[in-house]
DNA sequence: GCCTTTAATATGTATATACATAAAGCCGAG
DNA sequence: CTCGGCTTTATGTATATACATATTAAAGGC
């Protein structure tokens, strides 16, 4: 007797011998659950699967049809960089280069959906492993979406907010440039060498929460699980 | 009398709010459901969906517990070229720049774990946009874990695999390089430029099906929304 | 013919119940 | 004291049933 998950299996395969063409409507869950000999709450929760893969659309009545270009969808989990010096054997440590409040510049501001100049508190750190330069993090935070914040000096920034606020929408970008001034110096390399660039930005319950430009030393590959 | 989505709400406040901190056992399925007044089925599911946010990790026997890192998931679209391309209102095609079978060069082999010299088709295609170059992408492709294939001339490489070949596992790495002389020729670009690029390998039920380097010309940015 | 109302229907959710499975912890044999 | 097996327990899955909800399709009124 089938479970849910070769269910899942069974109808993703025959999806992809193209039984239902992309586009077509697939049986219902009554009849897919007579044909495998189950209850229906067990074909539910294989179909609903695909449809959180991606693979088919579902709606109430209309029934449940194949993706017409399946966009896959993988999750994939976003690295908190003290895990990930020291999953590769190294030693973590970062330094707090600056921290002072002030004004969100014009393009920080558009990227967390608020005023220009708007209150926040500007952040600079040194993430190092084994004790040379490893990334170079600007960071502009919202005191107003918070909590009180500690001394930063002793927990990097991205941890506690990463286990103190909660984060409901954001937004990763990945881009390559030639390295800026500031970050060149801070990570002692040429300015002008091609640097991995991420910026985040994340929204929580109570508004935009942080913006984060952080800048990898040449050669850094971030490395995503599907 | 509360559903799932408004018990799964409900715990994740809990949590933020520290009623259980990170790494703390949080009640049993059957205690929550006694609490919310509820079945046990639905405290189910309502943990399962926080679980599978990675907000808490579960274990039969062990309990359920806060995460002490609560490493955030992103959905990452595969990106198709096509579809990014066009979603920003520009017009998208590409050309092959060339198709031969070979053997897998020895690093390739070793990113899709398979013998360096196992038989492959190496693919080269230039993808464009409004008729300018768009990203440069080199791909070898497992022939022995693919359907037979299409002629690569009129559809992508990439949009052909994503309908037609599921993908199990898999692996995404962003770097930033200075232009090889290959891409930056193909993109008309400055040799050295910074470039992004973009590494995957995917695996499918039948083994390794791809290894895929895109070059993305200058400025390019990778958007994935949390 | 067109608009509104109503019925039919596929998926969504909730429930009680039962058994499966994994793993922590206990306990006895050696 | 250590190892292996047994028990216990929390989560995982499956089932039958019932009702909710969204949406389409049909029926009816104008």
């Amino acid at each position: 007797m089938p479970g849910w998950e070769e269910i899942r299996d069974s109808v993703r395969e025959r999806i992809r011998v193209r039984e239902w063409a992309p586009g077509a409507l697939i049986p219902g869950e009554e009849r897919l659950a007579a044909d495998y000999g189950v209850a229906r709450a067990t074909v539910n929760r294989a179909i609903r699967a695909l449809a959180e893969a991606g693979l088919v659309e579902r709606r109430k009545r209309a029934g449940t049809r194949v993706a017409e270009l399946p966009t896959r969808r993988a999750r994939l989990e976003i690295p908190v960089i003290r895990r990930e010096v020291e999953g590769q054997g190294r030693i973590y440590a970062f330094r707090l280069l600056s921290a002072r409040p002030g004004g969100l510049p014009a393009e920080v501001a558009a990227r967390l959906d608020l005023p220009a100049g708007h209150a926040a508190l500007a952040i600079e750190t040194l993430h190092l492993a084994d004790g040379r330069p490893h990334a170079h993090e600007a960071r502009w935070l919202n005191p107003a979406a918070v909590p009180p914040l500690p001394d930063f000096a002793r927990i990097s920034v991205n941890e506690w907010l990463v286990a103190n606020v909660p984060v409901v929408s954001g937004e990763v970008v990945f881009l390559a440039e030639a390295a800026l001034p500031a970050a060149a110096a801070a990570l002692a390399i040429a300015p002008g060498a091609p640097v991995l660039v991420t910026e985040r930005t994340t929204a929580g319950p109570d508004g935009p929460i942080t913006f984060v430009r952080l800048s990898h030393v040449p050669g850094h590959r971030v490395n995503l699980r599907l």
